[in-house]
DNA sequence: CTGAAAGCGCTTACAG
DNA sequence: CTGAAAGCGCTTACAG
């Protein structure tokens, strides 16, 4: 349905030009240096000129310039920042916006958000379109299996923080997740319930994410003493569908498992998915890493291990903004905590109970 | 856990200037002129040059200064637009925030979002925020109840669609779901399965999506000459627990609804965990306006009114870029059609049937 | 095919 | 307290 409204009129040339600080001060009669002045709320104009100036401007409806100002101002700042997310539509990546938007917002600080897809060629084109528009500095979820390439801008002086995934080949402040402990306390849960034949469903190997998770969910077999099975681990499972396909196949086999570690949330999305299609969501057990909204309505509830994803923008962005605001000290890595979040369906007892 | 890393070291400072187009003149030994007119691939430039100055370019490194290039140029366009979201953590904020993305990504522009939370200052704020960055354009899903602070930027040149939301008091193009009907079309459906008590459990009155959907409550009652009941009707629900406290005190009184409507995603959240703590999920029908995640996985199936989020999107983006290509004609109205999606909640049968 | 001069809208670095 | 001149990094509008 379209409805088309009035048609337009096109409004007389001289409304349609930007005032510029010139004009301001033509119609104030001083200087665009006074006009500057008061803008920028500079003490030591006269009350008398201050006034004339801000009537000026709102006659006119002065909108200053923040390009402009930045390009000429001495600190280059355009209290702009760049965020590279996997996908901004998924919702371990819009928290992670929200948490940093809102450190920003105190600032006066906006955001240019943009979605990297896990491809590294739209990553470094991601961060170049940023880096060419002059933003302050960048925080990144990286794709890519190499960061070098932002070693010249970082040098530059734009600070780049890394958020969710450690970059390589470059020295600079990141938050990631203890992965590997968390996916180790995932699966040391289950082994407690009594299960052994756990499965494996990983994301994409080339994630540093995907690999540490892995190797917790190695480390966890390894202390209880079970073997693991090659036919239990399946990596590289990068959507709902791939992964509900891949358990739907695994629960005809001989000897299926009796519990499921899903290593991501679309992920563990699929395997329950494919459980409740055959009725199996009350005797397999399933404990998936990363939160899912709303998931507190399903029934068995799920046992998930959550990240601090607040808490990761959160210090993301406050290290971004102390490099900006002039620190120079040593890069930091800081590695933040899982939080194992029973629910019932990791609670589902095996054999070996 | 923090780890430092390496003691950074202060780069020489030569290597800390970022090089313009003067530096790579000075190298190839031409002027900037020429210079520009290779890195921006104009034609009439000799091989020999050409070669000279991209080889002096990539010796230094330079990334041209698009914000620069931006001031100068006639077009002044910066290839940014600006985004004002309900919240962008919100699943229908962030799935129209990507759909415009990849319209976006398509012509090399990026993109500005940020969280209005329902607060008009902040509207204003944020789009005088993106304003004074020289946006080339804004899609806003508006908050207030007047966007008429807009008319100014609209007639200087910048293009503003709106989206989810029609604006008020200024002449814009839009892009909306047929709230209306598409509540009408839930609340019928819930009349056809025996209900005559429908709880209705709105967003905030203030916006206008959550008035309109109440006028398709009313119409599907008044169509069925079922007397509207004001003890079943609640609005100004903007959270998951507000709505869940309402439902679960509404299952207490003296004839409790049979049927709830829950005309938002959050609120449809609340209502399904209020009637789940009390068992109550197969026996009372819902239907809740707005798509879920992952929202399959419940058992029974919720039977939802969705959006057509990613048309909304892509069409203000195509709104939006057809006027920055210069199309001038009169502002256009889009309104969406909405989709039953029926999941099981909504089919439990009533006691009229 | 190439380049010197001017200027986009501001702020800096001065001078008075 | 006020303002004229220069310049941020580019492109425009010329001229040769």
């Amino acid at each position: 349905v379209v409805k088309q409204g009035t048609e337009s009129e096109e409004a007389p040339l001289e409304r349609r030009i930007r005032p510029t600080m010139r004009e301001v001060a033509a119609l104030s009669s001083t200087s665009i240096k006074t006009v500057s002045r008061v803008i920028n709320n500079e003490p030591g104009v006269s009350d008398d000129l201050v006034q004339r100036v801000l009537a000026a401007a709102r006659a006119l409806n002065y909108q200053p310039d923040l390009t402009a100002s930045s390009l000429r101002r001495s600190d280059r700042k355009t209290r702009t920042i760049g965020l590279l997310l996997e996908n901004v539509a998924n919702p371990f990546s819009s928290a992670l916006h929200r948490a940093i938007e809102d450190i920003a917002r105190a600032r006066g600080v906006v955001v240019f958000a943009g979605s990297v897809d896990e491809d590294a060629a739209r990553e470094t084109e991601l961060a170049h379109a940023f880096l060419s528009r002059r933003v302050d500095g960048l925080i990144i979820v990286p794709a890519g299996g190499d960061q070098s390439y932002l070693a010249e801008a970082a040098r530059r002086g734009t600070p780049i923080v890394f958020a969710d995934r450690k970059p390589r080949f470059i020295d600079a402040d990141s938050v990631v997740t203890d992965n590997t402990a968390g996916a180790q306390q995932a699966v040391s849960h289950l082994i407690h319930q009594g299960h052994r034949r756990i499965a494996f469903l990983g994301d994409l190997s080339t994630i540093s994410t995907a690999q540490e998770r892995y190797l917790g969910y190695q480390a966890a077999l390894g202390q209880a003493r079970v073997k693991i099975e090659s036919h239990l681990v399946f990596r590289d499972l990068n959507t709902a569908d791939a992964a509900q396909s891949v358990v739907t196949a695994l629960l005809e086999v001989a000897e299926p498992p009796t519990a499921i570690f899903a290593s991501q949330n679309l992920v563990t999305v699929g395997a329950l998915r494919a459980l409740r299609n055959v009725g199996k969501h009350r005797t397999i057990a399933v404990v998936g890493f990363d939160d899912l909204p709303f998931i507190d309505l399903l029934d068995p509830g799920v046992t998930l291990a959550v990240q601090d994803v607040v808490g990761m923008g959160s210090m993301a962005a406050e290290l971004l903004f102390r490099r900006l605001d002039g620190h120079t000290g040593p890069t930091e890595q800081h590695v933040l905590p899982v939080e194992l979040r029973l629910g019932g369906s990791g609670e589902i007892a095996g054999p070996y109970l």
